[in-house]
RNA sequence: CGGGGUGUAGCGCAGCCCGGUUAGCGCAUCUGCUUUGGGAGCAGAGGGUCGCAGGUUCGAAUCCUGCCACCCCGACCA
């Protein structure tokens, strides 16, 4: 048990928040709800950035960037849009400070009012689309295949490290196409780099989806996810694409002349996910120990930790082993603390979830062996210096599907069909996480089941069987279930 | 915005009700010695506008008034 994190069976919401700050992820801030992303955290958050912008850039993709504040004229453009990001929008009025004339400080500029305040940015299609009504006029212009990676702003009133912050990094695409079915197809695609990304990279295993017309985003026609289960059985949505129609086209006046000679609107897309990953990363895998990385997103892959401490003797030994792993393309870090006990170091490197932890001592070496401590069973065994290399990098990958493996099979014994109500409530209330249910199809019944439940509607499923039932809530007819659960 | 709570050393807290030596404790930090294969021990040292501003008093961390900040629970949300 960790001397300093809060276990998961005392408190689910504590130990994430222990974790997080004690691993060195991030930490709260001077500013109310943001955070401070440290380096140990923000090099994984690269690691998934580098990944992700490879994926985009292999689908065609190439990264722009656009400015932070928006006219608040822009905003208002798309109707449902506005209405959905109003609330939680941080505004700029001014552009000057000034002394204060009773010497206490700053003020501002009550003469330095901006003659349009700007907002800063929740999310980008304004800004982007007013700028792609330049850069569209022909169907040759198309696809216009763009992403860009940035922070925005949601005036949140309640925020948790990662989950929720007022400010957050992400990734924004923004796509524009000729045809419906073009655009549809990019959203799907996304979708897809989405999935693939969260279970070969992030090990962790997704529902994809689209959402009901309440869940859908402010400004699209429809809205497709990923899903992701907690340990805590709460579900987080990890990713959304979205297929925005022509409503953003309409409100921009974004228009191109066709093959046929006929000017019509452009189709589009949006697609993000942000930091928030972070967050489940850390609540998929970790444990009581500490954090528990996935290999292929672990800053340091393997830690080679010098038995009792370092010593001349051990020195070309360990730089010989972390070579031979370097040249296989394994991150590797060496211990070079001459201060700390092994003990605690051990501790230590369980807690910031390094995969694979080497340890080396005079008494390995004389056996030709070195010991080998993984993180995700904390087993020890003793492998042999011959081929060390090789072990290690099998033992890698063993790790990454270990961590898929068991997230899959928690999240797979973590859907529950049910047919009745009371079975329902039982479930949210018990294990907890996806229930899947049949629904009868409108808003109305899903507000109701949220109202008394806390519960909504993840997604319906991509490929969703067709199935006639009833509504677990109303009783009237249904053609397939849904997955319900309470999130993040 | 409603309800509750907390502000005392880098972190976590005690002291406040019932005012009175030099404001304590644990962790962390620094120094020294002994240690070192699963979170070391001993000895010593440094570190404080007691959230801010007024007031009562011979005397305020403690009592009174006002203000500020943060946290938790709800409404809102990636």
């Amino acid at each position: 048990m960790s001397k300093e994190i809060t276990s998961r069976a005392d408190d689910y919401s504590q130990w994430y928040i222990d974790l997080v700050r004690k691993a060195g992820l991030a930490d709260y801030s001077a500013v109310k709800g943001c955070m401070v992303i440290k380096p140990y955290g923000f090099a994984i958050w690269e690691n998934m950035r580098d990944t992700l912008d490879r994926m985009f850039k292999d689908t065609g993709h190439v990264n722009a960037y656009f400015p932070l504040f928006i006219p608040k004229s822009f905003l208002s453009k798309e109707a449902a849009h506005v209405e959905g990001f109003a609330k939680e929008c941080a505004v700029v009025t001014h552009y000057r400070l000034k002394n204060a004339e009773d010497g206490s400080g700053v003020v501002v500029d009550p003469d330095a009012r901006l003659e349009e305040e700007l907002i800063v940015r929740p999310t980008s299609e304004t800004i982007i689309w007013n700028t792609y009504r330049d850069w569209i006029q022909s169907y040759r212009d198309l696809p216009l295949l763009i992403n860009q990676w940035a922070n925005v702003v949601r005036w949140e009133m309640r925020t948790r490290l990662f989950l929720r912050t007022a400010e957050f990094l992400w990734q924004e695409g923004h796509t524009a196409h000729a045809t419906r079915e073009e655009a549809i197809d990019e959203t799907r695609k996304m979708l897809d780099v989405y999935a693939t990304f969260a279970e070969e990279w992030m090990a962790i295993p997704v529902v994809k989806g689209v959402k009901t017309p309440n869940e859908r985003f402010a400004g699209a026609e429809d809205t497709y996810c990923i899903e992701a289960l907690m340990q805590d059985g709460k579900a987080l949505q990890a990713g959304t694409s979205h297929f925005l129609g022509q409503n953003f086209a309409k409100a921009f006046d974004v228009q191109f002349s066709s093959k046929d000679n006929t000017l019509e609107y452009v189709w589009a897309t949006s697609w993000g996910v942000s930091t928030r990953l972070m967050g489940a990363l850390v609540m998929v895998h970790s444990d009581d120990e500490g954090l528990m990385i996935p290999p292929k997103l672990a800053p340091h892959q393997v830690v080679i930790v010098p038995i009792p401490k370092p010593l001349a003797e051990l020195d070309p030994h360990i730089t010989a082993i972390a070579a031979e792993l370097r040249a296989r393309g394994v991150r590797v870090k060496i211990d070079t603390d001459d201060q700390s006990r092994p003990g605690f170091k051990f501790a230590e490197y369980e807690k910031l979830g390094i995969p694979v932890r080497i340890a080396v001592g005079a008494r390995d070496l004389a056996n030709g062996t070195v010991e080998v401590a993984r993180r995700d069973t904390r087993t020890k065994e003793n492998m042999p210096l011959e081929g060390i290399a090789d072990s290690i990098v099998s033992l890698l990958d063993n790790i990454q599907s270990s961590l898929f493996d068991r997230a899959k099979a928690y999240r797979d014994s973590h859907i529950t069909r049910v047919d009745t109500w009371e079975e329902f409530v039982a479930t949210l209330d018990g294990p907890g996480g996806f229930v899947s249910a049949h629904w009868d199809g409108t808003s109305e019944t899903e507000d109701l089941i949220k109202e008394e439940t806390k519960a909504t509607i993840r997604c319906i499923p991509l490929d969703n069987p067709q199935e006639a039932g009833t509504c677990i809530r109303t009783g009237k007819p249904s053609t397939q279930r849904v997955l319900f659960a309470r999130a993040y």
